[in-house]
DNA sequence: TTTCAACACGCAAACGTTTTCGGTAGGGCG
DNA sequence: CGCCCTACCGAAAACGTTTGCGTGTTGAAA
C-alpha cells in the first residue's frame, strides 16, 4: 500500500525545495526546463495529485456546494439534485447533500455543520416545519456571514437571496382553467395544509380560476390533507357526497390516491371523473390511467439554481441584487382527462 | 456582514495567544478559570465555530463519505442514499454524492476527484459501462492508497473490499418458484443484458427455479432488454407468440411496461397473466394493478453499507478481512398475481 | 578584474487548527 | 536567601499548498 504522495516527499526525494516542486508542477517560468522535466516526470510516476483540503484552506474556497432538502426519496427532489449535479460537475464543483427530514432542527444543525468552512454556498428547499415556524434565523445568519444561498421551490419571502421557483399559482390556475374549459362544472381541489407554501399558492390559483370563470368556490369541494397515510376518508367523503366531475390535486401522490379510491368506488377515470395532478413524476407516468399533470421541470430548476449560485460565487465584487427565476411549467395531457 | 471569526482574531481581541484561546475553548486544565470564562464568553458572543477545513487538514480526516452511484432519479438508489445519510448523520459524517451517469469515465473522474483528500471513504455501485468493461483499476487504486471502499448492489468479485448485496439469484428463484407453485406453466422472463451483474444473477435464479421444477427453459420465453425506450416490440412479440401465463421481470420498470402493453393487447393482469417485479418502488405501489414484487430494502442496504464503512474508518489497526453482507429480501404480494 | 543582469532556486508566510514543549512568575519551604 | 514546585501561558511545529521575495551563481559586458 503506497500512501498518497505530497510535495514534501517529492522535494525530499529529488533533493530540491518544496516551492521548486510546486512551481515546476505549475509550469512556472522561474524554474529551469531541466528541473521541471525531472519533477514532472517524478510526479507523474508517483501519481501526485494536490490535496484538496490543503487547497481549500489556502484558497478559502472548497469548490463544494451544500444541498439541503427535506427528503431524497422523492422524484422531484431527486431530479433537482440531478440538475444541480450536472452544472456543478461542469464547473468543477462537488455537491454535498443533507436531508432535513422535514424537521426544523435537522435543517438548522445541517446548515451550521456545513457553514463552518465545508462548502462555498447553499442550495436549499425549506422543510415543512421551518415553513410552519417561520423561523429563518439560521438562513439569515449564514447569508450575513457572506455565504450565498439559493432557495428553490419551497421558499420564503422573508429572506433576501436568489430564488428559483415555478409560478405555482399560475400553473394551478391554468390547470383548473383547462378543466373548466372542458366543460366540467364541479371541480374539486385536493391540497395540503396551508403552511406549505407551494400548496397554498396552488390553492390560490384554483380559487382564482374559479372566480374568473364565475364559479363559486365551495368549502366542501376542497379537502386539505395533513398526512398522506390517513387521508382516505376525507377523499372518499368528497367523492361520495359532492360527486365532483373533476379533481385538481396539488401533487401526484394525492392524484393517484384519488384515482385509486375512485376506482374502488366504481367511479371510472376519465369517464366519470377527470383528474389533474402536479409534478410530472414516475407515478403520473406509470399509473393506470396515466395522469394528466402540471409538469415541473426539476432538472431545469436544479440547473438554474446551481448556475445562479456558481455565478455569484465566481464574481469578484459582490452584488446585493438578488434574482428570482421563474421556471415555466406546462400541462402534460395523458389519460386521466378526456382526450378530445 | 460579519465574517466568520477565527482563533487568531479572538486572541488578538483578548490579548492572549492563539493557543490559550484554543485550550480555553477545549476546557484544558492548563488554563485558569478566569481566562477560560472570558474566552468562552467572547467566543459564544461572536458565535465561534472551528473551521472544518483546517480541522480536516490537521486531523487527516474529513468526516465525509463519498457516494458514487449511476443515477439518483431512481427510487432504489435514492433510498440507499437515504439509509447512508441516516447512519452518517448519527456518526457526525457528511455525504458527498457523485453521479456516474452509467459512464465509466465519469466514474473514474469522480473517484479521482474525491480521492485526493476530500473524503475518508467510498460507498459505490458500479456503472453499467464499468461492468461491461470490467475495468476496476480506479477502485483498486484508491483501496491501495488506504482508502476504504464499500460496494453495494452492482458489485464485482474482482475487487477485494466490503460489500452489501442481496442474494439476487435466490430472490429471483423464490419469485419464480412462487409462480410455479401457483400452477403457472408458462413463466416468461424479462431481464437485462447479461453484463449487468444483478440482471444476470436474477436470470440464473429464474433458470434454476425452472430446472428444479422440472420445467424446460425456452429461449423464446426470455427477452433481454438493452434499452427501455424501445423494448415494446420485443415484449409484444413475447406476449403474442408465446402467450405466457406469468412473467418475472427483473425490475419494476420492466414489470409495469409488461402490464401496460398487456392491457393494450386486451390481456388482463392478473386474470390472464400474472406479473412479478423486482424492487419495491413507487411504481409497484401505485400502478394499477399494484405489482407483486421482490422487495429490496434500500434503506437497510444503505445503513448497512454506511455502518461497515464507518466501522472500518474508526478502527485503529486496519483489518485485511473484508466482509460481504447479504440483506434479506421478501416477496410483497399485491394485485398482479392471483390472491387466493 | 569588476559590475550587473538574468536565471534558478530556496525561504517563509499564509490559510486555521491542535498540541507538545518550554518558560516565567510566584509562593512555599528549608 | 535560595530552591523547587505549581499554575498559567506562549512559541512553534504540524497538516499540504501557493507565492512573493530574497539570494546565490553564472555569464557577459565594461
Amino acid at each position: 500500500m503506497k500512501r498518497k504522495v505530497t510535495l514534501k516527499q517529492i522535494a525530499r526525494e529529488l533533493d530540491v525545495s518544496i516551492s521548486t516542486v510546486s512551481k515546476s508542477l505549475r509550469n512556472s517560468p522561474e524554474i529551469s526546463e531541466d528541473t521541471k522535466q525531472k519533477v514532472q516526470a517524478f510526479a507523474k510516476l508517483y501519481n501526485y495529485k494536490p490535496n484538496n483540503i490543503a487547497l481549500s484552506l489556502k484558497n478559502k474556497k472548497t469548490k463544494t456546494i451544500g444541498i439541503i432538502i427535506p427528503e431524497i426519496v422523492h422524484h422531484f427532489f431527486a431530479t433537482v439534485i440531478s440538475g444541480i449535479e450536472q452544472v456543478a460537475n461542469e464547473n468543477g464543483y462537488n455537491v454535498i447533500v443533507c436531508l432535513s427530514d422535514e424537521s426544523f432542527d435537522k435543517e438548522v444543525i445541517n446548515m451550521e455543520m456545513l457553514a463552518t468552512g465545508s462548502i462555498d454556498g447553499f442550495i436549499m428547499s425549506l422543510s415543512k416545519e421551518t415553513q410552519l415556524k417561520k423561523d429563518f434565523h439560521h438562513i439569515v445568519e449564514v447569508i450575513n456571514q457572506g455565504m450565498p444561498v439559493v432557495m428553490f421551490d419551497r421558499i420564503t419571502n422573508d429572506v433576501f437571496c436568489d430564488k428559483v421557483i415555478i409560478d405555482d399559482q399560475m400553473a394551478a390556475y391554468e390547470a383548473v382553467d383547462y378543466l373548466i374549459n372542458k366543460g366540467f362544472k364541479k371541480v374539486a381541489l385536493v391540497t395540503t395544509v396551508d403552511y406549505v407554501s407551494v400548496g397554498k399558492l396552488r390553492t390560490e390559483g384554483y380559487l382564482k380560476a374559479l372566480r374568473d370563470n364565475n364559479m363559486m368556490a365551495e368549502e366542501d369541494m376542497i379537502v386539505k390533507i395533513e398526512d398522506i397515510d390517513n387521508c382516505s376518508v376525507k377523499i372518499e367523503r368528497l367523492l361520495e357526497e359532492q360527486k365532483p366531475d373533476a379533481i385538481f390535486a396539488v401533487n401526484e401522490l394525492f392524484a393517484v390516491t384519488c384515482i385509486k379510491l375512485a376506482a374502488k368506488m366504481g367511479v371510472n377515470v376519465p369517464d366519470d371523473l377527470s383528474v389533474i395532478g402536479f409534478t410530472d413524476g414516475i407515478i403520473s407516468q406509470f399509473s393506470s390511467p396515466a395522469i394528466t399533470t402540471v409538469s415541473q421541470n426539476g432538472i431545469k430548476m436544479g440547473r438554474s439554481a446551481a448556475k445562479m449560485l456558481i455565478d455569484r460565487l465566481e464574481m469578484e465584487e459582490e452584488d446585493e441584487h438578488y434574482r428570482t427565476e421563474v421556471i415555466e411549467t406546462h400541462l402534460v395531457e395523458r389519460e386521466s382527462t378526456p382526450t378530445l
